[in-house]
DNA sequence: GTCTATAGCAGGATAGAC
DNA sequence: GTCTATCCTGCTATAGAC
């Protein structure tokens, strides 16, 4: 019972997927040869066929694995605060943004976690559809439904989706695209900096639910 | 005077340009052999290491000729709008995200510049250079420009550089990402979306920069 | 000048030695 | 069971036939 969940207890798959994530990352599935992943891992060529499978299985195994034990890492801080009893539009706001760019992983693993995802969001792979299915899906559908809870006036879930949808491009690009984040602002991504873009998300997130009733 | 332009006349590079930059766009540079461009352009192998000289130069000239031609395209619309004497800090916001999202552009093109920008933001490759310091800089600047112009009270270029990337966020997101937006809105781009999600856009940049005066 | 044919190499996968 | 050595395919680039 203590050791339920010891599926994975190889420490040369480990090593496995942890380069594979990092390279894949990096490159792209393309860019990145079974070689290269292998040499990092300090194995053989051979092990990936023998643990995963294929190439492919190795890719789809970076996702079910490691990313989703980090997206469920950056659902927790929601998570929590769905169970408490009282709570502010803003509050949600921010958690979210934060759950992205702050939360408890370190900027390497943010910055995998984007790169991974972005590569897979323009296409309809087998990789995306895991990730939208069991990733994004309920963590909009979380978010929303922490809204409706605690927005004074109602709001269709329409318009409220679409604030979803613009509060993650943001805290996607934010560390996804940092080339072009530091080239434009000259900003190092240090704590402040981050704080900055956090509260600058949260503002206009929260224009974006209060104002605008439009028509 | 009237042929001072025609340094690629050759149709035979265009249709190479055209087919690398659509298959370039889906697969990404490494998902892509020059086999299946000459294919598609109907020609031979050789040829493109005879007008281009190798896959990565065809790739950089992609960028160099046809991305920024259609990157001119869409900037004309807030050049235009520089020469007015008066305008809205709003005017700004909606003619910046029309200009991405509903442009003069065929819907296909509008993809493709996403596609392939969103592939190289994440890197400093030498695509990703040319297109920041050749059209994301300048863009930048323009619109910045234009809402010092016309802000009522000033904002620091550091807040309004903030704006800009949430926006272009946003513009790169709804464009690129369109399977989580589809997915998670059930919408199809037809007009009619298109013209909710600049709205969309319009009012929650409006807000950032109206608003949250901050501290 | 065009394009075929090929060189030379790197890729993923695997058979079989240990 | 591990890992080496090899297979075969597909890649970019180029030499040389026409």
């Amino acid at each position: 019972m203590s050791q339920e969940h010891n599926k994975q207890a190889d420490p040369t798959q480990e090593r496995l997927l942890d380069e594979a994530e990092r390279l894949f990352a990096d490159k792209g599935y393309d860019g990145v040869s079974l070689r290269e992943i292998t040499a990092a891992a300090g194995t053989h060529l051979a092990a990936v066929n023998y643990h995963f499978g294929s190439k492919e299985n190795l890719y789809l195994e970076v996702f079910r694995i490691r990313y989703m034990e980090r997206a469920r890492k950056i659902q927790q801080p929601l998570v929590d605060l769905e169970k408490q009893e009282h709570f502010t539009p803003e509050e949600v706001v921010r958690t979210l943004a934060k759950a992205f760019l702050s939360g408890p992983m370190t900027d390497e693993e943010r910055q995998r976690h984007s790169q991974l995802v972005a590569r897979e969001m323009g296409q309809q792979s087998k990789a995306f559809q895991l990730v939208s299915k069991e990733a994004m899906g309920p963590f909009m559908e979380l978010a929303i439904r922490l809204w409706q809870r605690c927005l004074p006036q109602g709001m269709d879930q329409e318009r409220l989706k679409l604030v979803v949808l613009s509060i993650f491009s943001q805290v996607l690009y934010f560390n996804f695209a940092r080339p072009v984040v530091t080239l434009a602002t000259g900003r190092e991504y240090d704590e402040e900096f981050v704080d900055q873009i956090v509260e600058h998300i949260t503002q206009f997130a929260l224009c974006g639910l209060n104002g605008g009733n439009g028509k």
